[in-house]
DNA sequence: TAGTGGTCTAGACCACTGT
DNA sequence: CAGTGGTCTAGACCACTAG
């Protein structure tokens, strides 16, 4: 079981590094607060430079799997709480720990014309096509949120044609069939209570307790993919994030 | 007004080059989506390595203020909204923003001991000294928030003879007086209604909508420094964050 | 004193973009 | 084609930590 790396494949040595050390971290061999191999012993290891493998440990720092102490060495960190960027996987995955099922419900699927706001959110000019997708989310048949979802028509033309977004993961598509990774996103919380028509469709009160998240999600490119506007009920959803300062 | 680093500072090259290029993003000078000078030119006009004037960049491309195109360039994003892991100031800045004055009310500041649960959230052991401060916040003399903040008192002992907590930020103080730089933080956010006595301390009716927030802060090498449990008024205050997939 | 991570150099080759 | 960022090397010196 002696680290190595692949010369063959396009992935660079210092995600290959990267991955490697987070499995030990996953997998629990290398326990929270412990010292990883220093990065003179890594980069000996794998027979690259230091530098190389000091981008791998970078990439784990930012995202908060390791922390650095000069003179000390490289530790591992606490397991992190969920990072929900991806609503739709947080979203089944909280279900899922509570031993839920997840299912959606289409109520529009369709291409409209641009309102002002959801033009600016996007950044295309309005009245431009965009896919709405509204949807009642699920968990053991249970209605718990209800999202409708922006898209810049221009970057993934035909979606609607060829899915239904009913049993299909909206980030799947975007990424598998249009490459559009999903990089960060901005987003407000507010808490207000829920209108009749909102309480109907979640099948609660009027008056009940609502997390309303508006979310606009960019590439790594820092083009606007997809704004959402959601509400979930707030006796049944916890949001969970985790907040850098830099 | 040639750039130029400054030899005899204990600030690395890479961070006075960050700084240069931030201020140039934030005067505007180098305006959203347009190109800044490639990294060769950099490292030559500020005679540097390459490498140095890279990882400048990285930290402004990770921290979403710049975005890269092999084979383009490096490009400027668009401003980011604010990011208020530091909700002390988050909230006298959102308010600012409205144009209303902050202040705040202190209803308790005591060491007590730990709670099995905020042992267990700062990672100390139960019946350990906590600092306990319990806070209204007011924008315009009006109740916003309120704010119940545990802080692990090894870290700041005596934090409370010197200080008055409904003038100071708690943050500045941590910063300039224990060294404890907050670097980010876990947190989870649920909508629910006020109960009575709540409603009694910000002045509203029960049963109106709040949101619900609590907070571990960690400090650069994984320390839990406080752990903040906050209600907020859904009708006053929005929540707003950066969110990465990383 | 030996080992650690932090910073930095002066190159190199690559794939990719636009002309 | 010339220019861009992405990756990588094989060193170097520094401040810091621990025994």
């Amino acid at each position: 079981m002696k680290p190595s790396l692949d010369p063959d494949t396009s992935i660079p040595y210092y995600e290959q590094i990267r991955a490697y050390l987070l499995a030990k971290i996953e997998s629990g061999e290398f326990r929270p607060h412990t010292r990883t191999p220093s990065e003179r012993v890594l980069s000996e290891q794998f027979g690259v430079s230091r530098m190389t493998v000091k981008h791998a440990i970078k990439e784990l720092v930012s995202s908060g799997r390791l922390y650095t102490r000069v003179g000390k060495g490289t530790f591992v960190s606490d397991p992190p709480i969920t990072q929900n960027l991806n609503m739709l996987t947080g979203f089944s995955e909280d279900m899922e720990a509570l031993g839920k099922s997840t299912s959606s419900r289409v109520l529009t699927a369709a291409v409209i014309a641009a309102t002002a706001k959801i033009a600016r959110e996007l950044r295309i000019p309005q009245e431009a096509h965009v896919v709405l997708l509204r949807r009642i989310r699920l968990a053991d048949n249970e209605p718990v949120a209800l999202e409708n979802s922006y898209l810049n028509h221009t970057l993934c033309p035909g979606i609607l044609d060829t899915h239904d977004f009913s049993m299909e993961s909206l980030y799947a598509v975007l990424k598998n069939e249009y490459q559009l990774i999903l990089s960060y996103g901005e987003q407000s919380i507010q808490a207000r209570l829920a209108t009749k028509s909102e309480a109907d469709l979640l099948s609660i009160q009027k008056g009940f307790p609502l997390l309303d998240i508006m979310r606009t999600t960019f590439s790594d490119e820092a083009q606007p993919i997809e704004y959402v506007e959601s509400i979930y009920r707030g006796d049944l959803y916890v949001f969970r994030a985790r907040l850098t300062s830099v």
